[in-house]
DNA sequence: TTTGAATGTTAGCAGCGTAAACATAGTATA
DNA sequence: TATACTATGTTTACGCTGCTAACATTCAAA
């Protein structure tokens, strides 16, 4: 056993992401990510100067995340029309949204503020800007304003339906507990056709 | 100075009101709850079982009070057609999310599970259906299904919308600090306009 | 009047984020 | 190669947290 871990850093990262992933964000502890990197309960403190920024990291690399699924999503399939890779992208978003609905909570909570990490906003807007790309290809020479109204809207719509779908949801879907994510994939597609006449 | 207090659990919900308005409730703790109410730190354990059931009051009269300012915003004109009731509803439920920030959070916080809150989930219920009942108006006889539908897709709008505002915003609002509420109000005016193409 | 329930307080537990002091290992310089 | 500095680990400790247990006081019913 090696006095110095040589790797810490990005190991606490990869701990938190666990933790995160099992107990949510507000039941992760600085002290169990140490304790899952098995080291002790300041070592942290060598490779982040607050527990919030270490959270950042995990929340960073969320929407990394997400915008990789947002691109595959459209990119595994360049035959499909702008509309229903429009259509793709809203189910990979919910579907990330519904897999890691815990980093997901993360990435949203108001716990991490994220005027104070650049890279984060950088992140998060780089997500966005998934979704701007394929609305500009629908709509080619579309005003930018207006784009920007109509990707605000349907990533409003989509993040607030992962948001709600704890409150109120369809009862068919909780019906059908064994196959709920494919049952809120077509509700989501009539949903998102509906929502598509700009 | 009395020894019982006569009203301490109606004053523990609304001195936990004020500190989370105030400090948000991350920052809220039990003991400063207690003190706010000039009692002792244990105190609060006599009226509720947990934090979160206190917390979880708290909850459903901002869910009450949404519900109210709902009603309200559509009460106060009954000569406005049904499409701009429907828009007015929607600038009352921005405006409650922008202006009870803190509470809002709170409202969709996980770290309250509302599957043990019943009174808070048919709260969270009453206001969504202020919604259902208007766009039952706009569109008379409309199917069950495709009603709630509708309602899921512009109540996940409007709470997406609140919710973004903090890492995406027109550039246009945040520039102008001073008078941010109305620029609000005028983009949603469109933006809600635009997306009632039923 | 007595007795028990309701409602308050005090003391204390384990867990938390964080800072300070100290220990060890790797690295640059003499 | 020896030495000093820096990076990175540990230990200890502080004040805050949610919560429990034991005790005190008040109110209401028998």
């Amino acid at each position: 056993m090696k006095y110095h871990h040589g790797n810490l850093k990005e190991e606490l990262i990869t701990s938190a992401c666990k933790i995160c992933e099992t107990d949510g964000h507000e039941n992760m502890s600085l002290r169990s990510i140490a304790k899952e990197a098995n080291v002790s309960q300041t070592a942290p403190y060598r490779h982040f100067k607050t527990k919030e920024s270490l959270l950042a990291e995990v929340s960073k690399l969320g929407f990394d995340e997400l915008t990789h699924r947002l691109n595959q999503s459209v990119a595994v399939n360049k035959k499909l029309s702008s509309a229903d890779k429009f259509l793709e992208m809203g189910l990979a978003y919910i579907e990330f949204g519904r897999e890691k609905r815990m980093i997901y909570d993360l990435m949203h909570s108001p716990s991490i503020k994220k005027g104070d990490f650049p890279e984060l906003l950088n992140a998060a807007a780089g997500a966005f800007d998934v979704l701007v790309t394929i609305v500009m290809e629908l709509h080619p020479g579309i005003d930018a304003e207006r784009c920007n109204q109509i990707c605000m809207k349907h990533w409003a719509m989509m993040h607030g339906l992962i948001g709600l779908l704890d409150i109120k949801i369809d009862p068919k879907i909780e019906s059908k507990a064994g196959d709920a994510m494919s049952l809120v994939k077509e509700d989501l597609r009539s949903f998102l056709v509906e929502s598509n006449n700009f």
